[in-house]
DNA sequence: AGCGTCATATGACGAAGCGTCATTATAAAC
DNA sequence: GTTTATAATGACGCTTCGTCATATGACGCT
């Protein structure tokens, strides 16, 4: 059962199939219920065994944060081949953001918890660090676009104002949206904001204030999302329709 | 000692000195530390009675939030006396939430916190409401101060869009920057991200994006961040410098 | 003053979860 | 077959939560 030596790949192979088990808890219930214990129940494992892999709690609420962002990131890369202007591929990575937000509710709950300080203080190093780097990639693929925007003359650096500054705007932007509008679908206040207008709204405003060209004026950006979701995310469509929650973009 | 009848206003009055103690604690400590147990501890009441009060630890980091808010509340209607132009007085509002982050860095978490739905979940539904109706109130606030710019002509609001979708984006927004970089600030990759500038940065794309006159090519708005903490803030800045974390805007 | 009543206050307690570590199991080496 | 080093186990101690049976004492009544 147990070899003499464990060899890194078979337990990096065990740490991710606790990941996705995890991940699973999460999906069928909630971030309050997800213990290490329940974990433990699930699992082949011992607890000792899964304390080899997760310092903590919150490093197991760390571990899930990281795969879930690399599941969003292939997302991002998708979007990306949509075929249009520099400014609709920005469009597209936040139509994508969006859609993986209303596919994974609880996924978007572990990541925004995970970005809390007392879960970074509580993770280990080697997982904070993997964090950090793909938070880093997933701005990197941004920075990238901003930088063909302006070799293209779409879009002209306002001055005295850095490329990671502006993946920065639109990221929190998104962000803000997200974490307000997701985290309190009930408050009667809040209902009439809509996820998905809201996101573009924000989009929208931020991109029209960089004069990141063409202009919402000059172009048809609402209709620039049906494309995206008809061309690139159909499936999506189709798997949010049948949980009766659909995307619904009406500009 | 206690009284046959406890009348509203004792309670209320209790309740306000517990959540008052529940801040300090927080202050001293950090979200993490703070448990029932140690609130029973410092305070003059026994579990039962605290319980009295609040249904949950969640419920108490709601109270402990709808206390914050009202607090900063109060910054708001200052920066608002500010003399300048609708767009000047927008960013005051930012600058007085950016201020009262830095001066209270344990409280604005406690705010982000209560934002998880976990929280709302187990918060008693007077707690909940009074939190939904501080932020309508807040809300209402920039609703007022969006219909005088469009009295004026300062803004014209783009169309199909609603006053509340403008104060959303600009809340938003602002939320998503304050998230990001306060809940991490020692990640390598996001250091170069200033909160100051980051929040002025998004502040200025968003009115810029609604074309809210006078436009940031038009006007030294640097020089009304100057204005407003000098004008408006003096006393804050001073006890932010004595905290070493002063407020630095470098545009 | 003495007594009964009942709203209020108390803190011991059970339940649940976390993280540890002494113990057990086992593959590989000899 | 014995030894040995490594991995796996789960019982245990500790903390915290939230409850509830019991204690308290202010007030009305006689």
């Amino acid at each position: 059962m147990s070899p003499r030596h464990l060899s890194q790949q078979d337990f990096d192979q065990r740490e991710n199939e606790l990941i996705t088990l995890g991940r699973k808890l999460l999906e069928d219930d909630c971030l309050t219920t997800l213990t290490i214990d329940k974990l433990v129940a699930e699992s082949r494992f011992s607890k000792g065994t899964i304390y080899k892999h997760f310092t903590s709690k919150e490093d197991l609420l760390m571990a899930i944060c990281n795969q879930s962002i690399t599941e969003m990131q292939a997302k991002f890369k998708r979007a990306l081949a949509f075929k249009g202007n520099s400014r609709e591929k920005i469009l597209a990575v936040m139509v994508s953001y969006v859609i993986w937000a209303k596919l994974h509710p609880s996924q978007l709950f572990a990541v925004l918890a995970a970005h809390s300080p007392s879960v970074a203080a509580c993770a280990c190093d080697r997982r904070n660090e993997k964090h950090s780097q793909q938070e880093a990639d997933l701005m990197s693929l941004m920075n990238e676009q901003i930088e063909k925007a302006i070799e293209t003359g779409d879009l002209t650096l306002p001055k005295g104002m850095l490329i990671e500054q502006v993946t920065f705007a639109m990221w929190s932007a998104s962000w803000g949206a997200m974490a307000l509008i997701m985290s309190k679908g009930n408050s009667i206040k809040l209902s009439p904001m809509q996820l998905e207008r809201e996101s573009f709204t924000n989009a929208t405003l931020v991109l029209d204030g960089l004069g990141w060209k063409p202009l919402s004026k000059d172009w048809d950006y609402p209709q620039t999302i049906k494309n995206i979701t008809q061309e690139i995310f159909l499936p999506e469509m189709k798997i949010l329709e049948k949980l009766a929650t659909p995307f619904i973009f009406i500009s």
